[in-house]
DNA sequence: ATAGGGTTAG
């Protein structure tokens, strides 16, 4: 400051005239005020005419003449200051803007109109960037009103700034409507267009506003240039069509545009979107010169596409052509190890950023939290938002998120409570990541609280939150809450669509996942996850006819190669006895996991094809795929349907000791029902008492049929006295109780039962069972009439049970007969 | 006076 005064003292002595733009640098200091004095003394004209442009000193200035040289001087200042004003008080209006002081620009706006001075077109254009840089659209719309009044609408610029402020504020409607009354269209128009539709994610309507604008151009008016090229490059990023993209690249190159360094930045960032990071690279290799963006974009492309090496490699390489890194790299090599879970590069380029004085930025700080939450290292995540200086919203979402895989919600309901006392307004990340840390768990009152709050903030309309809070409500099994909670999403994407199919599916309500996957073809196409749900369903139901058609629907829609539709093909054939087809489909699968290995090997267990399913099981093994604790349910059960005892102990041994696998009740299951079926029934007894699913009645329940198979009616009867310990209300364990009892000439005991069924008020739930034929499924109740079966079904069974009596399978059945 | 590239979250 100081040194600013000598110099101007300097200048004055020598009798320089400033001119504008070195006083108004000079005075563009504190030191201002004292230059005002100076000037007092000295007097300077184009010192004055500078001063004068500043709203806030105009008065003390006119004060200043009037005080020093007299009134008349004032007055020819103000005079003056009129003549010129619009000029003046337009480049005064930016300056504030450009330093920052919003306000005082605002300010200087009304009072310039207040004094008289009419705004002209610069003017206009200079306030309307102001407004699109404001928090609040209410003030740019009445500059567009006023701007309507005064008609200036149709200059191009002028449009060009309201299209620009309104679709940076949401607001693309309001922007097309503009665009749409401006009869003169320049390039800048149509780009500003062009972005607005990219920036609200609308990029299919980008491209066809420069597919429209292509048609137009034919008559020469204007002409497309790089800048639309780069907005047409980003929007072609944003829609999953890699070929549209590939065409507007070649345009690029027919315009001579790919040695534009904007250009070819998009270019990277748009292949690697698409996740063709070896033409993003290609791109990037033959640049003649590159700039930092330049290596920032292939670093993040490389990230977003998990090749955390080939990041780090080019962080290095960057700085071996001697670049400096900004924030945006650092920002992008901690998300190359964010995805590669990489904690300990992670921390040494921790360290990298505080030494280099990075941290202070809140995009770096932000990708730190994210990387050693992606590490689940919640607690290092925790401190580096702690220590951030400044945060935004995106920081408080990211802290929540990191909470979600752990389930912890109170800790993320905690942060959301420190959000909103910070006067932040949630959005749709705050309140989906909330909704799955509360999901994780269950935690159904703190996730309808934070149900409550999204509609409150008017979030429950969006996807993202009605599809965790579909999530949340499935996972509680309360699909009619899913169901309204889909129902208030303004525009359900397929995933929202997948969810609450799947949702339904897992509930057991398979009629509606049918309903909502027809009414979803209105509108959606069907995803891999929405096909594998109904392919659940209709293997539930064992519905094949239905199951085939499905099959070939997969086939069109050309999704047969996915992993888990195949996987879910498998199942499905499977479970409605179609084994062949199940393995032919389970052949023809180009990409295999260990969830198409499990389904096959269960396959053929349930089918009774054991050795197939061991067989299996070995060839998984040799193709390096790690079992998982549903391949070990399938292979327990092959051995078990195959009286395999020794081999399903060892298998048993094998997923404890060498895979480390906790045993579920289903492989218990397996193990009571493979010794018992083999008839060593006590050794199945201790195994169940020494398990951890000794108070499970379903594994009680498979031993007592064992017991029944083989006779054992000691073993049975403590089972079973067991089972009804267990299950008081089990209509079958007390009719098979009572059979034993009978068949023993235990006629007390077996009045006893009968009591005891009475008080305890059971009722024999019926057996029930059904069948599929074209498309049509005919169920039957035990000892109903056949009223709901047609002649030919009714018919058959007659033979079927004629057939059977003869075949002297009825003394099978007959034991333990009440 | 109006328009274009890279950076954080699922």
């Amino acid at each position: 400051m100081k040194e600013d005064m000598k110099f101007l003292r300097h200048l004055w002595k020598q009798g320089t005239i400033l001119n504008y733009p070195l006083s108004l640098q000079l005075l563009n200091c504190s030191s201002r005020l004292c230059a005002l004095k100076e000037a007092k003394a000295n007097q300077f004209h184009s010192m004055t005419t500078a001063i004068s442009l500043d709203v806030s000193l105009r008065e003390n200035v006119k004060q200043m003449w009037d005080n020093s040289v007299g009134m008349a001087k004032g007055r020819d200042l103000f005079a003056e200051m009129s003549k010129w004003n619009v000029v003046s008080w337009t480049s005064m209006i930016s300056k504030n803007a450009k330093g920052g002081f919003t306000d005082r620009a605002l300010e200087c706006f009304s009072q310039m109109q207040r004094v008289g001075v009419e705004p002209n077109e610069m003017t206009f254009s200079t306030m309307v960037g102001i407004c699109r840089a404001l928090r609040n659209i209410g003030y740019g719309m009445s500059l567009h009103c006023l701007i309507l009044k005064k008609g200036f609408s149709c200059h191009s610029f002028i449009a060009s700034g309201l299209i620009s402020m309104y679709s940076k504020h949401d607001c693309v409607n309001e922007a097309w409507v503009v665009f749409n009354e401006t009869p003169e269209r320049d390039a800048v128009l149509w780009n500003s267009m062009i972005v607005g539709y990219a920036q609200n994610n609308l990029n299919g309507e980008a491209i066809s506003l420069f597919s429209m604008m292509l048609l137009k151009d034919q008559e020469g008016i204007f002409s497309v240039n790089s800048f639309i090229i780069t907005s047409v490059l980003k929007a072609c990023g944003g829609v999953n069509c890699i070929r549209i993209g590939k065409s507007v690249h070649n345009y690029a190159i027919k315009l001579n545009y790919s040695s534009d360094v904007f250009v070819a930045v998009s270019i990277i960032d748009m292949y690697s979107r698409f996740g063709s990071v070896d033409r993003a690279r290609h791109i990037f290799n033959q640049m003649g010169k590159r700039d930092l963006v330049a290596w920032n974009s292939m670093i993040s492309g490389y990230a977003q596409n998990c090749y955390s090496t080939e990041a780090i490699e080019l962080f290095y390489q960057l700085q071996s052509e001697n670049f400096l890194p900004d924030e945006s790299t650092f920002t992008s090599v901690l998300k190359a190890l964010a995805v590669a879970a990489n904690s300990v590069l992670g921390r040494f380029f921790h360290a990298k950023i505080i030494k280099g004085g990075y941290l202070l930025d809140v995009f770096v700080g932000t990708a730190l939290m994210d990387m050693y939450s992606k590490c689940l290292d919640i607690e290092d995540a925790e401190r580096a938002f702690k220590e951030m200086q400044r945060k935004n919203l995106v920081s408080f979402n990211a802290l929540i998120m990191g909470y979600s895989p752990f389930g912890r919600y109170k800790e993320a309901i905690e942060t959301y409570i420190d959000l909103l006392r910070e006067n932040m307004r949630p959005d749709a990340f705050t309140l989906s990541a909330l909704l799955s840390s509360c999901s994780e768990l269950g935690a159904l009152l703190e996730g309808t609280e934070v149900h409550a709050h999204s509609i409150k903030f008017g979030l429950d309309s969006n996807a993202s939150v009605g599809n965790s809070l579909v999530g949340l409500y499935c996972k509680c099994n309360l699909t009619d809450n899913a169901l309204k909670a889909f129902e208030s999403v303004t525009t359900p994407n397929t995933m929202s669509w997948a969810g609450i199919i799947s949702g339904f599916a897992l509930n057991g309500e398979g009629e509606n996942a049918l309903k909502y996957f027809d009414k979803m073809l209105l509108s959606e196409k069907p995803n891999e996850f929405s096909l594998s749900s109904i392919l659940k369903v209709l293997a539930s139901w064992a519905a094949t006819e239905h199951g085939r058609h499905m099959h070939a629907y997969v086939i069109k829609v050309g999704l047969e190669s996915d992993i888990f539709v195949g996987s879910s093909l498998v199942d499905m054939y499977s479970k409605c006895g179609m084994i062949e087809d199940s393995s032919k489909v389970f052949t023809s699968m180009p990409k295999k996991n260990v969830i198409s290995w499990n389904s096959m090997i269960m396959g053929y267990a349930q089918n009774g094809f054991s050795q197939k399913a061991l067989c299996l099981f070995g060839e998984m093994k040799k193709l390096g795929a790690t079992p998982t604790s549903v391949t070990f349910i399938g292979i327990l059960l092959a051995c078990s349907y195959a009286g395999l005892v020794s081999k399903g102990r060892h298998f048993f041994n094998m997923m404890v000791s060498d895979y480390r696998i906790l045993p579920s009740v289903e492989h218990c299951t397996c193990m009571v029902d493979l010794l018992g079926r083999a008839g060593h029934l006590d050794e199945a007894e201790t195994f169940l008492l020494n398990s951890q699913f000794s108070s499970e009645p379903s594994i009680w329940k498979s031993l007592l049929a064992a017991c029944r198979v083989h006779r054992n009616s000691d073993i049975a009867i403590r089972v079973a006295e067991h089972c009804l310990h267990l299950e008081p209300h089990d209509s079958s364990t007390y009719v098979l109780l009572s059979n034993i009892y009978a068949s023993k000439c235990l006629w007390a005991e077996v009045e006893r039962i009968r009591i005891l069924m009475r008080e305890v008020g059971v009722e024999k739930e019926p057996g029930c069972s059904w069948i599929d034929i074209r498309n049509s499924m005919y169920v039957f109740i035990s000892d109903d009439r056949f009223h709901s079966a047609n002649e030919e079904i009714v018919t058959t069974l007659k033979t079927l049970i004629v057939q059977s009596k003869n075949a002297s399978f009825s003394s099978m059945l007959g034991e333990f007969r009440l």
